[in-house]
RNA sequence: GGAAGGGUGGCGGAGCGGUCUAUCGCGCCGGUCUUGAAAACCGGAGUCCCGCAAGGGACCGGGGGUUCGAAUCCCUCCCCUUCCGCCA
């Protein structure tokens, strides 16, 4: 959420960030319109207040004088309901702003650039030379079945389409590496660890910015206020939701979870495979910074994700979205994405963004300064990294040419010492 | 799911119709003293909104009501704690 004050005193910078996002900006014009009106009423009101407030006192002491206050109470009860009715239009514009200014996305940083959608993304590095292969590479769906480690027919027999189902070594596998991120993040990346809710509800959602935006594309309980997550980051960047952090800044967090998403607007793309699924598993890391210090700390947020891809030894590139691909609450982002040979494709596994005070703003983060003053964090998020696109990497970078993947070597300690999958038929330990 | 008790400033905790301008303690910030720190003493400070300012208004879990006037009385919803039931 924007400050009204900024959109108020700067509504063409306003209307600039939105149209680089390639959306319409009336709503600004409307905003300020409506929060002048509001201003006026508010200034009113408080003068009627003002006038109860000391007439009533007064009514308080002459009555203990013994006299006659019927006038004067019969007047304030004609300013009581004055001044509901003038409390209850500004409740109204308040609310009509509140659902205005929720729906307007965060301004682009200046170092973004500019272009219609994906245009303007742009490499910024990138690590790892592709493999030659000696033989024409497997996508990950025909390795994985082939290897008894992946079962998307019986998986589509429990959830329908779009599910993932990890057998054998290949659930091992997710477990295996679940526990090499977080221990990475932990150990040496100075985060600390949360396993959060997968459930949150909608204050929740709305800070972080979930909503009301993405309502059609996350999955809802029946007969409650409660959403299944479609990232770590909404439990734990509402961590300090509705706080005044009390501890020294910056607080990292990481937190493993399941993530849930439609997926919607994506009928027909990605559908075979593990590449787009409605379930997956994701490592996140979180940060909460001082506003001054967010764009270094996006930077190494970045090559934290980074490192994860690095020690596992995979091709990646790293993408600067341009202000048309930036979702709706980040300012900047990085993408990683990792190179599949099976696919020929890059495969996004991360995306790190800074905030700003955005979130911070919807969801009341805040913190003292140097001064003792209460201000807005700055908040960050990445993914450290997410799962099933991390297997179809592994999987179609390491196989051989007998249809066996051998393992990166730094998780090998995870799976028990096992360096190598291969094909064995049948349900296998 | 049932019963009881609670939600007050960063934390603890008073207040139960009008000097509430929300007592007090802890913690916090500044100062005195000290080689430095602690202690002691003195002083300061809640959050949000409107306003150039002076100042004004709102906020005692959320919403509604009663009243000239509500932290205080009534209704309602939410949340927390404890006990019971069920359960991984």
């Amino acid at each position: 959420m924007l400050d009204m004050k900024r959109i108020r005193e700067n509504p063409d910078a306003i209307r600039e960030g939105i149209k680089a996002r390639g959306q319409p900006a009336d709503l600004v014009d409307e905003l300020v319109a409506f929060d002048r009106d509001r201003r006026t009423l508010l200034t009113e009101v408080e003068r009627l207040k003002n006038e109860r407030n000391t007439v009533s006192l007064e009514i308080g002491a002459r009555k203990k004088q013994g006299e006659d206050t019927s006038a004067a109470q019969a007047a304030m009860r004609q300013l009581g309901s004055r001044i509901a009715a003038l409390d209850a239009r500004v409740r109204d514009l308040d609310e009509q702003l509140q659902a205005k200014i929720i729906v307007i996305p965060n301004m682009p940083h200046s170092s973004a650039p500019v272009g219609p959608g994906e245009s303007a993304n742009v490499t910024v590095r990138s690590w790892g030379a592709p493999r030659e292969f000696e033989f024409e590479p497997k996508g990950h769906t025909e390795l994985g079945e082939a290897l008894g480690i992946l079962d998307l027919a019986r998986a589509s027999k429990m959830s329908g389409a779009g599910f993932p189902l990890f057998v054998g070594l290949g659930a091992r596998l997710e477990r295996a590496l679940i526990n090499f991120m977080l221990d990475l993040h932990v150990r040496e990346h100075d985060y600390i660890e949360v396993w959060p809710p997968v459930l949150c509800h909608s204050p929740s959602m709305t800070g972080t910015g979930q909503l009301p935006k993405l309502a059609t594309d996350m999955y809802r309980l029946a007969d409650e206020d409660l959403w299944l997550i479609p990232t770590a980051e909404v439990p734990v960047t509402n961590y300090f939701r509705d706080e005044i952090i009390e501890q020294p800044l910056p607080i990292y967090l990481t937190a493993y979870s399941v993530c849930f998403r439609k997926e919607a607007g994506a009928a027909g793309r990605e559908t075979r495979g593990i590449i787009r699924v409605h379930q997956f598993d994701k490592v996140e890391m979180v940060k909460f910074v001082e506003p001054g210090t967010s764009c270094d700390e996006l930077e190494s947020l970045t090559r934290n994700a980074e490192d994860v891809l690095q020690r596992l030894g995979l091709v990646y590139r790293v993408r600067m979205l341009g202000a048309g691909d930036l979702s709706f609450a980040a300012a900047k982002c990085y993408d990683l994405e990792l190179w599949a040979p099976g696919k020929k494709a890059w495969l996004e596994v991360s995306s790190c963004s800074n905030f700003e005070d955005f979130q911070a703003r919807r969801a009341g983060i805040r913190f003292r300064d140097k001064k003792g003053k209460v201000r807005f964090v700055h908040t960050l998020n990445g993914s450290g990294v997410a799962l099933p696109r991390l297997v179809v990497a592994i999987l179609e970078n390491g196989q051989q040419a007998d249809g066996s993947v051998t393992l990166p070597p730094a998780i090998v300690p995870y799976m028990g010492g096992i360096d190598r999958i291969a094909p064995a038929g049948g349900l296998i330990r």
